[in-house]
Order: structure tokens, then C-alpha cells, then sequence
DNA sequence: TTCAATATTTAGATAAGGCTAAAAATTTAT
DNA sequence: ATAAATTTTTAGCCTTATCTAAATATTGAA
């Protein structure tokens, strides 16, 4: 059974090597967990050792299929917790992440099969992120971001790239929430901002916020 | 702040001082702790640093206001996990302990607050024991071993003594629950067992079991 | 009251996770 | 193709929470 803390470097691998494509390095490793190239060598090794990554000296890191369904359980729960603190405990978007690094590691599987259950199976978390299923399997959607919308096309918020708290209160400001609908009226090559449609009112959505925004056509 | 494992040693102090009266011994804490004297010892010298117990070198241990403060918060989450459990997520009495051990060392005082809003408010876990309120204040309660009942008396199951899941379980096997009528008909001096009417069926209540069920005289 | 039994503390190790500084390998640029 | 820059690894140290073994204090029994 991995520790908490090999747990969050197999999170952090995961997510780096977008969904399992590619191979990790330390450096990138060390920079996600905000710690030291050599903290990073170190659990490589580690998780070497239990057979989560497949490793060799200076060529980079990549999961193993033990390693990946670990990574992808701990995300499960992860998301399964942010649902259940906005859905039943009244937290709002921005401020579910911190607790749910907590919570992601509690060890039961009763507790997060019945959790799924009380929650009603939910496939999405509060940003629109997939929740894999018990299984280990990642839900895909076909989303893309806001800035790769043609003009003219209409679409539906569907998730947030940054979920960091300042992107999710800025949308919140502006009244775009998952499930608004958007729609493009024209860009600008200039600074690459876009002209838009949010409930019918006229508005200019910047070159930031088009690529952290996840829409899907409507 | 504490860490994971002082707050589990502040919550071995806090019950076995029985709610703070009496001075702890280094062998019980470790005792309880299933460790070893020296690090037993090794813990006390940090919560003292920390200011969160009284010590003196071979003269046992007492909690401070700020250690009795940090005992409790840690024993109301513990509980109001146990009530989550139970009441939301369909676990049984004698599977909520182990899991209830990691949700207790969650750090969100908003997690804690709507927790116990979402649970409207309880003030007793599924094994009857009382949850201290959110000043660290524990609702006392006028409960009493079955075993000390006196003969011809009604009362009522509100707690448990052991909540060991072996004990649970015996309990659940013979149909006694918390709110289960309980009338004492009279006393084996041989065995110290007791013959009671539960469910208006005449049984037999050894003095093993007569010893770790809390009653209130109805 | 003194000495044996028991309880407690100290000393020195270990394992996990992290750090700094230095060494080694790889990559990039000329 | 080699030297410089960058990346990665190693070596050695720190902290927390454990352990064993040894030393010291206290307690209790004769």
C-alpha cells in the first residue's frame, strides 16, 4: 500500500504525463510537488522499488499499469470528495481542493463505494473534470478550449483548465458557470481576446481566460 | 498545529486521564498507544514543548487547557465521522472505527462546522457516546453500566463500553440496540450474570456483557 | 529501611521524506 | 565535435516517529 506522500508524486506523474502518454522527468516531477530535483530522485526510486513506474537513470519515469491504477484511485476520490463537499456540504468551487487533498487519502474502499452511492454515481467533479470509475477507467469527453472556438459557433461551458481559487472566482464574478452558454461573436488578432455572448450580454473574454476555459459545441 | 500521531496521543491522554481528572502514566499511554515506553516518552517530551500537557520526569502526565482543547476537537471529529458513516454512507456500528480514525485528522474547521450541519446537529455517535460541541465543551449524561441496575428496574440501552466490533456484533446477533427496553429481573451471585427481559424474551446477560452496556433507568 | 522489582528515561539506531552541495550524465550551442 | 549549460543523481545531513538496550528513579516488600 503506497504512503500519502507516494501517492501525491503518482498523482503528480499522472497528471504530467497527460494521461499516460508520455514520459516524466525529474525536474517536471520536483516542480508539480514543489520540492527539490533530489527529493524526486529519491521517491523515483522508491516507487521503482515497488514496481508503480518504470525507470531508468536519466531517461524520465513513466507508470506502470499497477502505478496508474493507483494514481487514477486516488484522483477518484479526490473528485468523488469535491462532489460531495459543493453538492452536500455547501462549499463553493474555489474552496474544495485544499480538503480534498486531505481527503483523497483515506484508505476504504467501502467508504468511497458508498460514498459514490450516496452521491448518486456523479461523472464529473465540480470543475468538470472526469471522475474515473472504480475500474480505473477515465471517462472521456470530447471538450476543447474557448480559444479553439470558431466564430460564430455557439457552446456550453463544460470545465475549467486552471482550477486554481482566482480563475474559479473570477468566473464566478462574471456569472459563467458550467453549464452557461457561450457564444463567439469574433476574435481579436491583436492580443487574441474574443468578442462574446454571456446571457445575452456583449463581452470581451481575454487571451487567459479562452485557454482555461473548457467548452463543448453546442 | 499538531501532527497526525500527537493528535492521537493527546486523544489516548484525554481518555485515560477519564475527561481530565487524573494524571497519565508513561506505560499506559503506551499501553494504549500500542508502543513502547521510550517512545511514549519521546512524545510526551514534544507535547510538553508544545505546551499542550503538563509533565514532570517520572511523575505522569496531565493535559493542558490547550492540549484537553486539541484532545476534543480531535474526538467530535472522530465522532461526528462515525454519525456520517452510519447515518449517510450505510455502515454498521462495528465498521466505522477504523475509517473514522483517518477522517479525524482532517485540518478544515469549515469541513467540521457543515459536517455537523449536514448531520443536523448530533449529539451522540452511533455507539452512544456524546459529541463535544464545537467549544470543546462534551454533554454530560447520566448513563450507567447495565451491570450496576438494580433488580425489578426498567432502563434503557444508550451506549456502549466496549465498542470493540466483536462486542457490536454479540449485540446485533441478539437483537439489542441503542433504545432497546431492557428490564432486570434479578442476579446470579455465582457468575454475576443477570436475567433480563429484552423484546419481552426472558435471556441470560453474562457479566461481561452486563459490564460494557450503558443503560439509563426509564 | 534497604534492596529487589517495576517504571521511566536516555542513548543510539532505523526508515521515510526532505534538504544542500557536489558529482556525473545528457543536451545544446558554437 | 567539443565545450558550456542544463539535468539528474549521489552523498551526507536533518526531522519525525519509531525501536532496543542500558541506565536511572521510584515503589513496595521483607
Amino acid at each position: 500500500m503506497a504512503t500519502h506522500s507516494e501517492e501525491n508524486y503518482l498523482k503528480a506523474i499522472f497528471h504530467l504525463s497527460k494521461y499516460d502518454k508520455t514520459a516524466v522527468s525529474t525536474n517536471s516531477i520536483a516542480q508539480k510537488m514543489e520540492t527539490k530535483a533530489s527529493s524526486a530522485t529519491d521517491m523515483i526510486k522508491k516507487l521503482f522499488e515497488k514496481g508503480l513506474i518504470d525507470y531508468q537513470k536519466y531517461k524520465g519515469v513513466k507508470l506502470t499499469e499497477n502505478g496508474r491504477l493507483a494514481a487514477v484511485s486516488v484522483i477518484r476520490k479526490h473528485r468523488l470528495w469535491e462532489v460531495f463537499l459543493v453538492d452536500k456540504l455547501r462549499f463553493s468551487w474555489d474552496e474544495v481542493h485544499e480538503v480534498a487533498e486531505q481527503l483523497e487519502h483515506i484508505k476504504s474502499k467501502k467508504l468511497t463505494r458508498e460514498l459514490d452511492a450516496f452521491l448518486e454515481f456523479p461523472t464529473e467533479d465540480p470543475h468538470g473534470d472526469p471522475i474515473p470509475d472504480a475500474n480505473g477507467n477515465m471517462p472521456s469527453s470530447q471538450k476543447l478550449l474557448l480559444a479553439k472556438v470558431k466564430q460564430l459557433q455557439r457552446c456550453i461551458c463544460v470545465g475549467v483548465k486552471d482550477s486554481t481559487p482566482k480563475f474559479l472566482q473570477y468566473l464566478d464574478k462574471h456569472k459563467i458557470a458550467l453549464g452557461t452558454e457561450i457564444t463567439v461573436l469574433s476574435r481579436e488578432s491583436y492580443d487574441e481576446s474574443m468578442a462574446v455572448k454571456i446571457n445575452n450580454i456583449q463581452r470581451s473574454i481575454s487571451k487567459e481566460v479562452a485557454h482555461n476555459l473548457f467548452v463543448k459545441i453546442s
